[in-house]
DNA sequence: TTATATACGACTTTTTTGGTCGCATATAAA
DNA sequence: TTTATATGCGACCAAAAAAGTCGTATATAA
């Protein structure tokens, strides 16, 4: 309803963990066995973070992942917007096929709600909630 | 992921219409029609905010709703809370059954944010965004 | 060559949200 | 006092989103 997705959390979970081990690789398997997260839907989240330029992946036997970019450079709304989608209190705003388009009284000051949303949750770097 | 039920926007819509025909009674079936809004569903999400002592039902012919409180006392973070539970980043500070609590190395730090968010929410009136 | 790692698409299950139905109760007005 | 029309509410069903699983391809160190 007003939260992360869990993909999120153990994507956090993850970079914190990675900034921890940051001279080794550390494999998914390794990661989803010390906390406790299914290791194929970590393995993705992973994947997703390499796509996205956050971490480094090793194939092969003794592969895994290093951090490519510090945590103190990520900011927090854009994290959230590359791994889960648009954020904003409402769907009006990002997708805009909404049948109660014309009639709705809301959407403009939402906007300027998810505007500050945003900003506050830009003022934050991944590595001030990881440390 | 990171948005407000549907259930809230159409509180909020419904609320904004109060506040407009503050002199009259409103009833749900005016409300749903105006705005596109299954019938039933408005009417829970009013009969919520009856409980909630926002809005003032009138049963029976001729019946409806009526602003109870004003929404510029309203604070926004607080009515979400009250709507669709608890707001925070994520679960674990709110439930507190969580598999992966002992494990977990994100949990003081999250909570810090959700502080931020709901400090930021808590500033806005919903007559802020009704108007 | 084998063991072990990432990569990734297809799929299933579970949970949450959104919406419907039926019936009880209250009340204004004919 | 009957009728039409409102709220109140619990049980239920449907749709959508999120979470998790499976199978298979590919890379690579030993």
């Amino acid at each position: 309803m007003f939260k992360l997705t869990r993909k999120s959390e153990y994507a956090l979970i993850a970079l914190r963990h990675l900034q921890m081990n940051d001279t080794l690789l550390s494999s998914s398997k390794e990661i989803s066995q010390m906390y406790m997260i299914p290791r194929q839907v970590l393995a993705k989240v992973l994947q997703k973070m390499v796509k996205l330029n956050y971490i480094d992946a090793y194939k092969g036997a003794n592969g895994g992942y290093k951090l490519k970019k510090s945590l103190k450079k990520i900011r927090l709304a854009e994290f959230i917007e590359k791994m889960e989608g648009p954020l904003g209190l409402v769907d009006c705003n990002i997708n805009d096929n909404c049948d109660q388009i014309d009639y709705c009284n809301i959407k403009m000051p939402i906007n300027k709600i998810n505007e500050n949303i945003k900003s506050v949750l830009n003022k934050i770097k991944i590595a001030d909630i990881t440390t």
